[in-house]
DNA sequence: ATCGTTAATCGGCAATTAACGATAAATGAG
DNA sequence: CTCATTTATCGTTAATTGCCGATTAACGAT
């Protein structure tokens, strides 16, 4: 994991929206977008974005099923991005 | 350290420059801006404009001492956020 | 008191972000 | 096939970011 893919990732956590969807991932697992939307005041528009940057920065992976998308946290990411910062 | 907080470290560690600016000062303990400018392929005003956004997020503080300004990283700030981190 | 050094700030510009509503796309149900 | 549901995308707007050069401010030394 480079230092781009550091900041990359840095920076789709900069967003207290985003710090609390991906709070609220690990601690249920997996949800779908309107489950998220119904949590946060804001658009589904608005939350798809949010959801949309978290998976380009590559922490969280959504799988489509139907016409749902299930969002969840990659674990594998997650742990390397601990490590990194454990070893700051 | 509520989510706002996090939120703002995550958001001045997200970008390549400043990230390698706190590894940096992480290594070498404590430096002048100047040195900083040295190592980057950037201006001194774009330095020390990262500087302060690191400084505002709380990550990095700056002591004055004379014409110069030494910077380091807040250990106790960067504790309590790998201490964040790793309950995620 | 002035000069050189260092860092912070200002003004500006192009690019990006955060938010929205509206629309489109995909699928499952009836 | 059509309709309801769900999510993604588009277009827009205001605000923020990243970068620069130029200027200002603060200080030490001469």
């Amino acid at each position: 994991m480079d230092t781009e893919q550091i900041a990359r990732i840095f920076k789709a956590l900069g967003h207290p929206t985003r710090v609390k969807i991906v709070e609220h991932l690990i601690r249920i697992n997996t949800c779908v977008c309107g489950e998220i939307v119904d949590i946060f005041p804001y658009s589904q528009s608005t939350i798809s974005q949010h959801l949309k940057q978290l998976k380009e920065a590559g922490i969280v992976c959504g799988e489509v099923e139907g016409p749902k998308t299930y969002f969840c946290v990659d674990k594998h990411i997650l742990n390397q991005f601990k490590a990194y910062i454990n070893a700051l």
